[in-house]
DNA sequence: GTCTATAGGAAGATAGAC
DNA sequence: GTCTATCTTCCTATAGAC
């Protein structure tokens, strides 16, 4: 049930999402929803736990290539093999960081941040062990530069918009001189 | 009131503002709005028109400066200006558009992205008379980048990675080699 | 044109049968 | 644990007085 919540809030957005949306995503009444989860604020939780997971799944796998030069490379390789969804959806964190950070009534406000906070960490360590200066803001580069990659090619309804810009990126990081 | 409804549902977030927000902030009592406004579609589609405003009178403005590459510096320079705002509640013509994705029955869903569009044609307009190679990708890039540091700033309530993205977007500006 | 009051409907949340 | 029926609240939109 989970992974359907992710799924719809990031399809149809947070708030024109309904429980009754999610209970037929996940083939149950209406009802028995609240049997899992008392209120859509922790429906929200559940999404943003499996997007935690997710990540933490990815960045695993990417730490058994050997080079983190290959490692953000393969990174970016996986975010144009997403590009339909981008292009239809937009990025799952970066739109539901946009929707929650108009939720700071609920307190939900900065958790979508925790997660692209984590996700821009790992990327600055990858850059740091290439020896690089400024690893800190060469990874909010890269990720600002997939945000707004995803939104473009959303807003455009263009998935070439991520094709060509992936191949900027790793262009960019064949040409990163380093140590 | 067309000026206050974009504000508000900038800051407040399309689907969380409601009338009553609008007509506070317009100074107006609620059901006032319906004489002005026939729907809350209506509301959306004036705060656009409001944005598509702002972009005509901005670039008309940078246009009267004589080189293109000083243009661009410029654009850049104005969006870092408003980097309390970016880091508070993002970039007003990104997060709309995250946000009418979602309402493709209304019709509003591709409605943001033509604003965009606008936006990433002036600037591809300033590339080739630069002489640019692939102007229109550069655009892109551009945008991108700014839509991305928008983002990032606000998801992590960070007002500074408008500057030292700004700072970078400036220097690669200066460094492009044409003609 | 401006305002108040309220209708109508949608959605979050709950009660209670099974 | 699972499901149906329903309560409650909030918001869009309208009716109608002034």
């Amino acid at each position: 049930m989970t992974t359907a919540t992710a799924r719809v809030l990031h399809e149809q957005g947070v708030e024109r999402t309904t429980i009754a949306d999610i209970a037929r995503a996940a083939d149950v009444p209406t009802g028995n929803v609240y049997y899992y989860f008392k209120t859509k604020d922790e429906l929200i939780e559940a999404a943003l736990s499996e997007h935690t997971g997710n990540l933490e799944t990815l960045t695993a796998q990417l730490d058994r290539l050997p080079d983190p030069r290959e490692r953000l490379k393969a990174l970016i390789g996986g975010w144009v093999d997403q590009k339909d969804m981008a292009a239809r959806h937009g990025c799952p964190m970066g739109t539901l960081a946009v929707e929650l950070d108009k939720r700071y009534e609920d307190g939900l406000d900065l958790a979508a941040g925790q997660v692209i906070r984590r996700l821009v960490d790992w990327v600055a360590e990858q850059y740091r062990r290439l020896g690089a200066a400024d690893p800190e803001g060469l990874a909010l580069t890269l990720i600002g530069a997939y945000q707004g990659m995803s939104l473009l090619s959303n807003a455009l309804r263009d998935p070439e918009i991520m094709t060509r810009e992936g191949a900027r990126l790793i262009r960019e990081l064949d040409a990163l001189d380093v140590v």
